[in-house]
DNA sequence: TCATTTTTACTGCTAAAGCAGTAAAATCAA
DNA sequence: TTGATTTTACTGCTTTAGCAGTAAAAATGA
């Protein structure tokens, strides 16, 4: 979870946005991206989704009983 | 969403595993396992990280910015 | 240095997620 | 078909995530 964290934050930077921003650009308040980032676990999956969505990062699951990776949000 | 609902049953039918089964070995509700079956979306970021760690589903995130992909979830 | 911006952290409050229990509907297996 | 299992769906109840507001700490930059 803290990995996701640090790629958030890494990308938020790199899209030159303050949390503040990134919170509206997702249509969330501000309290939950700073948590995100933080790491905290418990934070609503749809949440997790909009933050990704508004950043272009790609949600993939992949195992070994499938064949290939399938992509969960839908910005590529 | 949605197709993460699919990727999640067909794991679990797989593993021969009941919703209620899934649930205890997940630590969680059935309730949350009927949800996420049913592609709710507003489902704990955390208890999908439980269900997809039992089922031994790994998360990841990729993008235009990021050289590899990152996996989330430990469980490989 | 100093002012401004940004981040971190805390506060109640409200809305809702998660829970077990129950029961009907659907599926499965003998 | 018939009985047992499983899934779907709904019920209150409890816990808590998300919210804005505020303010201190940290980072930025002129």
């Amino acid at each position: 979870m803290d990995k996701l964290a640090k790629v958030i934050k890494n990308h938020r930077k790199k899209a030159g946005l303050t949390q503040k921003e990134l919170a509206d650009l997702s249509g969330l308040g501000k309290t939950v991206i700073f948590d995100i980032e933080k790491g905290k676990e418990t934070v609503q999956f749809n949440s997790l989704i909009k933050v990704l969505n508004a950043l272009n990062i790609s949600l993939n699951v992949s195992s070994k009983l499938m064949e290939n990776e399938v992509t969960i949000n839908e910005k590529s």
